[in-house]
DNA sequence: CAGTATATCGTACATTTGTACAAGCTGTCA
DNA sequence: TGACAGCTTGTACAAATGTACGATATACTG
């Protein structure tokens, strides 16, 4: 099995990833078009972000008419693991805990969250 | 009141700045000795780090000897916020509840843990 | 007081990141 | 078929990042 570790993703790379995530199969244009409505960034730049996440092993993509249509290349599974994470170990030094907490604590994740949350585990 | 935006932190950055928070105040060798084994780099790219946190207004010191004394010039809490829904945004859209349920089916979180966050969100 | 161990400071430098323009292909429609 | 709208490709470039060396300053120790 190749587990092999690709290169880290950047913030702005990160945040475009997403975008295709959602879309599944997108161009450059389809990530426009989903950005959030504040996020000023332009069409040549999501276009270079998609390459550089196509050379660093996320993305692949294929030939529609004469535009490339991108999509995953690796599994959003591994990828979220790894970025939580490193991210888990940068910040807290890999306990989750805290992290929990501060979801909790500062009304990011409220009561029916948790339901929904403890539904998800339950039927696990 | 000043609420204003520092500059983003880097991966390393936050590495270090963990650190110090755990140390409370720290020189750069303290710093040093509180990386994890298999971390290696050299004190004087901590050092570098340090400078760099504080030029950014995440830090501020005290000289103690010929040494520089660390510590937080902004409250932790701020810093974790920022970069939690930094990340959120970037990985999840926002949406904190993916990042749970990844913590969740990673065993990181159980049910247990799930019952005592709704009891701590159902009581504020 | 002079030497030594330990700090900081100034600086450097290759990469990566964020952002984007300009030039050159290529379906498609009139 | 020829022009045009829409894409990609090549390239650029400043700023941030990760990493660290060499020179200089300074507190202790004998």
């Amino acid at each position: 099995m190749t587990k092999r570790r690709l290169p880290a993703l950047s913030p702005s790379e990160t945040e475009i990833l997403r975008l295709v995530w959602l879309l599944d199969k997108a161009t450059v244009q389809n990530v426009c078009d989903k950005l959030p409505a504040g996020r000023k960034i332009s069409y040549a730049t999501v276009q270079t972000l998609l390459r550089r996440l196509e050379k660093k092993g996320y993305l692949k993509h294929h030939i529609r008419g004469k535009a490339h249509v991108f999509s995953a290349a690796v599994k959003r599974e591994a990828v979220i693991k790894r970025s939580v994470g490193d991210f888990l170990d940068r910040l807290f030094g890999g306990d989750p805990v805290p992290l929990m907490q501060y979801l909790a604590e500062h009304g990011k994740i409220d009561a029916d969250d948790i339901e929904r949350l403890k539904r998800l585990t339950d039927k696990k």
